[in-house]
DNA sequence: TATAAAGTTTAGCCAAGGCTAAACTTAAAT
DNA sequence: ATTTAAGTTTAGCCTTGGCTAAACTTTATA
């Protein structure tokens, strides 16, 4: 059993990478100091959990991405499953399976898994890996650099920002939801798309977070 | 936000009181060892948790206990939780709430309240105190000293070792079933009981912690 | 009542995981 | 090619929460 810490430390690894992740992006992702991430990453390696080369950056072995995908499951489960019983809404799931991610056996995991009927996705569509850390294929695409005048079907929206997923979900962007690209802004990368009969601006950086789909 | 250490020490002084708790008795319930112990206990009475008696013993201030019936609340509730939506085995759910509830926000414990529609009890016939602390009357009495030869409901079984729950589970004693002393073997205070039409044998130790009540 | 036993506390150590300040590397800009 | 700036690491410190061994109290026993 991993301390806290660390899942968090090889959970944020896995998100910023599959490239070297610098010591200062890491720190800001988790909201420590760089210097506090250069130790750990240190800790980390002695322990055949992630590879660094000083000044360069840290990635993660096969070990280590195991038990990233280990804790992305129970996270994206966590969040699923609160989803489903409780109906909390998507922009209070992740702060709550967070926490809870670091709590959970495999004997409950396996039994919310059964619960839920092995689901592919969690509730901002993000796939769930499998027991195993077995990832089906990313083939969903970012909104930011998707065709015009197509219609599109949304698959991801982000979920670490709270402010961010709740003014998705009251411009009514959240999964499965179809949409067109009007125009771009070339200035700023800035989108406009018709969704529900109604044009939303999105900024290019949200965009990039908004996995689509092309077949409907 | 107190850490899962201190929410745990209060947890078990809260239980094992209110008389004073000695360093042996909570150090063992907490399996560490007396040293941790008292040097916790220091640190909790100077943050006004705890008044400790050198020598004596240790219990809650009223702050303290608020705090520990504010973990004990959120233990119930997910013992109940689970039991309730995933039909977890009563001598599974102990073990999963003691971690997760140090992981619960204020917001997922009153959904999970309301979800549950506010229950007095846990899965174990355990009171669920208020979001506030309030805790009803205890009422209940241990079977170890109620009268022979009338009918007794269960109220309460309990839920710290598994083997223990799964073994009343399995002689068919949990909360709502009725049942009637026949005997007593007053060398040992060991209790045979008639339930379900046969007869179990119930340790005075065991028969101590199962509550029942004489209406029913 | 003196002594032994049991229980508690103190002292000193350790690992985890933070921090700041200073040193060091690498990349960028003169 | 220097100098500067940005990013990273090291050194040293701190708190939390464990541990062991030794000292101290209290309680029980002879
Ligand atoms: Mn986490
Ligand atoms: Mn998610
Ligand atoms: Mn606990
Ligand atoms: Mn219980």
């Amino acid at each position: 059993m991993y301390s806290i810490a660390i899942e968090d430390y090889l959970k944020s690894i896995w998100k910023l990478g599959p490239k070297d992740v610098g010591t200062q992006e890491l720190a800001s992702h988790l909201d420590v100091k760089p210097a506090s991430v250069t130790k750990m990453v240190l800790r980390l390696t002695e322990m055949g959990l992630v590879d660094h080369t000083p000044y360069k950056g840290a990635s993660l072995t096969s070990e280590g991405e195991l038990e990233a995908l280990s804790v992305v499951r129970r996270h994206r489960l966590l969040e699923t499953f609160l989803s489903q019983t409780l109906g909390l809404g998507r922009d209070q799931l992740h702060a709550e399976a967070e926490r809870l991610e670091h709590a959970l056996s495999k004997e409950l995991e396996s039994a919310i898994a059964d619960y839920l009927g092995n689901p592919e996705r969690d509730p901002h569509g993000h796939p769930i890996p499998g027991p195993n850390g077995e990832l089906f294929g990313e083939t969903d695409l970012p909104l930011s650099d998707s065709p015009m005048n197509e219609i599109l079907t949304v698959m991801q929206i982000p979920d670490y920002d709270s402010s961010v997923s709740s003014w998705l979900e009251n411009n009514g962007i959240f999964p499965g939801v179809k949409l067109e690209i009007k125009s771009r802004d070339d200035f700023d990368g800035g989108i406009n798309c018709e969704v529900n009969n109604h044009i939303v601006r999105i900024t290019s950086s949200i965009a990039s977070l908004v996995k689509i789909s092309k077949e409907d």
